[in-house]
DNA sequence: GCGGTTTAGCAAACCGGTTTAGCCGACCGT
DNA sequence: ACGGTCGGCTAAACCGGTTTGCTAAACCGC
């Protein structure tokens, strides 16, 4: 134990550094960040000290100092588990991430300690934050307020005055339906993404309702109506969409399409059709919403709405490092985006004969 | 009534409550710390105090004062947008994360800054570091060395003396490549993974090199040669995959079977395999590396070599918690992981009239 | 040789917490 | 009344950097 200790050696500071050079602490600092305020052989000696010292100063001392941190939070409901193996997230993640660095930052993931987003807030040491999914009941969204520090809001409920990124989840969600509709298809399920908190599910502005309404709508418009019993929840996961499917057929559903509110969904949707002995797209149709790298891979190729994924989370560090709200003008920190149809393999005319088909094979 | 508030108020510290409740800095940090230091009605008067000022302690000051950070390091040399969309790291960073997060540790991912690698540990912040896929000829390891952090390496070349976990990946290789022997197949193409940097290629110990010595082992028990021809390499993506297929295809190698090192690519080979014209596995058998989550949901499902990807993540924290090289002895600082592999529906018996097949096709 | 301006470097305050050493008064037994 | 103990709290040092005056010497033109 005690061995242990003294086998250490301490990392050198900024003091050894002077002592061992015969120069003043400011010296040393200013021989790293301002060498013109020095005269150049002072620069040099001190530097040769200090890497003859293996000396690097303390990140978390200049951080104080600066009262800076040189670093990006993004703030998930979800844990980081479901984050890291989501590939939307990941998407996402790596715009947020390529931004930050071409600003010079680095990003923090902040999700739920110990079951506690909020003590996560607290021990977090950031300049600013991205929230990803937080709906109005989520408290968080006022502790970030009050905090002070810039902050966006994305995939989030539609709240005025706020800093944040939409993305036109209603018109993407209408043009998957309307496609599917042109199909000849008429018969749906919808497989929902579940909200990461219970309760947000009644939430109208929620991503899952803005699309789900985009959905009713383009149904609307041929006179169909689109039950809840027919809309199915789960996570935005492969195997939740699976299960989900797997779900909705127990229950008796017999869709020619499956309208999947996430890719990841919809890969595990196509998995299950295939595991009921179906097929895509001949015996049923599938499309999904992101449109993920992934989509391009999956066999049928997916058809799936498309949105920026690397885009929002540029877009939203910009509005972070503009300073959020404290920006001057409110409109500076929103962003809208557009989405649209990639119409690939997965979708095709409805089946006439689908019911015989399947009564066949049952 | 009040003088106008200035719109950027400062955050409240520790000495604007203690000025308030009218006791010393000392006992504010008590109220939170140590809450039996204090008569429970001081705790309660200056909590009520500290929540009305919006006072949360400074994670940065806390950080200087412990000489903690309770943050690991995840460090990567390939860029975070290369890491957040690569589904093997996420299953790894998830493994990491949910291991840190029991121990009441964050993470931070540690991947070049502006190209240097060596710029982003320095500015890295952390208690531990986590090093995934360095070579030996990484100067970055004795950059890591020399900080005096506790750390562990993860596929990264073999190295006695370091603390480090090591997966079968030569055992994992053969038993792929004899599967396939078995089903018939003689001619490969092996999809072989990039390093990160240039140089490494040569690495005899490098994962792609154990993979690959597994491949050739297999087949030479069969008197079997796989020359260095058919062997191509590309990132780790799917993308990186399919390229990599179809410039085997076009340098007129005409495989029954590909070795793919990472499940992302044997997915992006498999499409690759659908543009061409030929059908998984009925003329082209595909196997991958890593078995992730998505290796069951692909159509057809991903033969594959398991390793524990979110294992290992676990079992690198707590290998870094205990303090890397400078726990007690080095063995438990290491840690060796056996892969298996599993078989799904991308491998087949090798087409006998393959060749005839492709003749009329083209 | 003289005031005035640079230049090079230092001392000390500061960032916002934690922690140690110690003070003071209340309580206690005798 | 007295020394001892203890609970409750404070003052000050500390973590390891940055930054703001400020000084002393060198440099300048005249």
């Amino acid at each position: 134990m005690e061995a242990l200790v003294q086998k250490k050696t301490p990392r050198s500071t900024i003091a050894d550094v002077a002592r061992e050079a015969g120069v003043s602490k400011a010296a040393v600092s200013f021989a790293f960040n301002t060498p013109e305020r020095l005269s150049t052989d002072t620069v040099t000696r001190i530097r040769e000290i200090a890497t003859g010292l293996d000396y690097r100063p303390d990140p978390v001392a200049r951080m104080l100092a600066h009262r800076r941190t040189w670093t990006i939070g993004l703030l998930t409901p979800q844990g980081l588990d479901f984050i890291f193996t989501n590939p939307y997230f990941g998407e996402f993640s790596a715009g947020v991430a390529t931004a930050a660095e071409a600003a010079g930052m680095s990003i923090q993931f902040i999700s739920p300690l110990h079951g506690s987003l909020s003590r996560a807030i607290d021990r977090a040491s950031v300049d600013g934050i991205i929230a990803v999914g937080l709906g109005v009941d989520h408290p968080e969204i006022d502790q970030i307020r009050r905090s002070r520090l810039p902050y966006v809001l994305i995939d989030s409920t539609a709240l005025p005055d706020e800093p944040a990124i939409y993305v036109d989840d209603e018109g993407g969600a209408r043009a998957a339906a309307a496609h599917l509709i042109e199909l000849g298809h008429r018969s749906f399920v919808i497989l929902g993404i579940e909200p990461p908190e219970a309760g947000s599910g009644t939430d109208p502005a929620w991503v899952s309702a803005r699309r789900l309404s985009g959905y009713r709508s383009a149904a609307a418009e041929v006179g169909l109506d689109i039950s809840d019993e027919s809309v199915v929840t789960g996570p935005a996961s492969m195997e939740g969409g699976a299960a989900a499917l797997h779900r909705a057929w127990e229950r008796g559903l017999r869709p020619t399409a499956v309208l999947a509110m996430s890719d990841a969904m919809a890969i595990g949707a196509m998995r299950a059709v295939r595991e009921i002995g179906l097929r895509v797209p001949e015996d049923v149709s599938v499309v999904g919403f992101d449109d993920l790298d992934v989509a391009q891979y999956t066999n049928p190729p997916l058809t799936s709405v498309h949105q920026p994924n690397r885009a929002k989370g540029a877009e939203a560090v910009r509005i972070v490092l503009d300073g959020g709200r404290h920006g001057d003008p409110l409109a500076s920190a929103q962003h809208h985006f557009t989405t649209h149809l990639v119409v690939r393999g997965s979708t095709a005319s409805a089946p006439q004969l689908r019911q015989e088909v399947v009564d066949d094979g049952m």
